[in-house]
DNA sequence: GGGGTTAGCGAAAATGATTTTCAATAGCTG
DNA sequence: CAGCTATTGAAAATCATTTTCGCTAACCCC
């Protein structure tokens, strides 16, 4: 009677996702879609997990399987509209990649976890010049630099 | 009646090792020492992994508890002895770090795994740029460029 | 628009790297 | 050497991520 709010009515997200799914045999499912808004929706809310995307889509009601979010975000990253993380120890991030986001690297404070973002032309260079030099495809590439913010600093000293 | 050959006898590795430990409370234990022994002894093999660590001192007849491996690599990450490296998707691999091994950085082929590594100048600077700009104490910093080698290249196309 | 083909989904079980538990042992300091 | 406690080994526990499998829904073609 309402349908999905999904079927093929005139969505611009939803024919770029879909473009970009089809040519490589993918299928547009509202499962990759949901997934795919919530990074576009809020662009505060980047560098999340696998399970802070599925905890945020419950939150909203959207009902996904957790093992639907880690399939999703791997066809994502495959397909270059997500990037992969490597921020706190155990678990990976994902935030938007590509004409949206600019290439962009991060800074850690490993007491904390907080993460600040920042831009650097010369990493870009760098590691042009490493692939070419090396004859390797370019795929991406992840700067991070781990320290200790200033607010941490001082929790940290003598008992 | 030939003791463990690690007990106080003049060997200048375990002194520079018992130093740094106990600097931070810590004690000089023979585990620790086969594990950082394996990494300076054999400049050709670095980046291991915890299960290769443990594996290699098994085949020299060192036994030595998985979880001690895995203890010993946190230690020594934290003094600034070994760095935590993110090269394949599951687990982490580590290395010298620090006077021994300069810093350098890695360009990981995502399809067979091989790593060649590379130093720039630019990546320090970058990284030191940024860690004062934001007042942060700077601890390290990892550069690692994603991509396919020359050989995979010939191995991925067509049917 | 419907039918066949097959990618994708959910739920639950499996995996596997890493961590924790706990009793026994071994550094370190005085 | 004695006492204190960090460290170890072995086994169990964690927990993020992956796999399995029967079912559903995209997509392609007529
Ligand atoms: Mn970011
Ligand atoms: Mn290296
Ligand atoms: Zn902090
Ligand atoms: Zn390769």
């Amino acid at each position: 009677m309402e349908g999905n709010g999904f079927t093929d009515c005139a969505n611009p997200q939803a024919d770029f996702l879909k473009e970009i799914l089809n040519r490589e045999g993918f299928r547009l499912t509202s499962q990759r879609q949901k997934i795919l808004a919530l990074f576009s929706g809020d662009p505060l809310a980047h560098h999340l997990s696998a399970e802070e995307i599925h905890q945020r889509l419950a939150d909203q009601g959207e009902k996904i399987s957790i093992s639907t979010v880690y399939r999703a975000l791997h066809v994502m990253v495959n397909l270059g509209l997500l990037q992969e993380l490597e921020l706190a120890e155990d678990r990976k991030y994902y935030e938007l990649l590509g004409p949206i986001m600019d290439q962009h690297h991060h800074l850690v404070c490993v007491h904390c976890g907080e993460v600040t973002e920042f831009e650097d032309p010369r990493i870009t260079a760098v590691s042009d010049r490493e692939t070419q030099a090396w004859g390797f495809t370019r795929l991406n590439a992840q700067f991070t630099v781990y320290g200790i913010c200033p607010h941490c600093q001082g929790h940290l000293v003598a008992p």
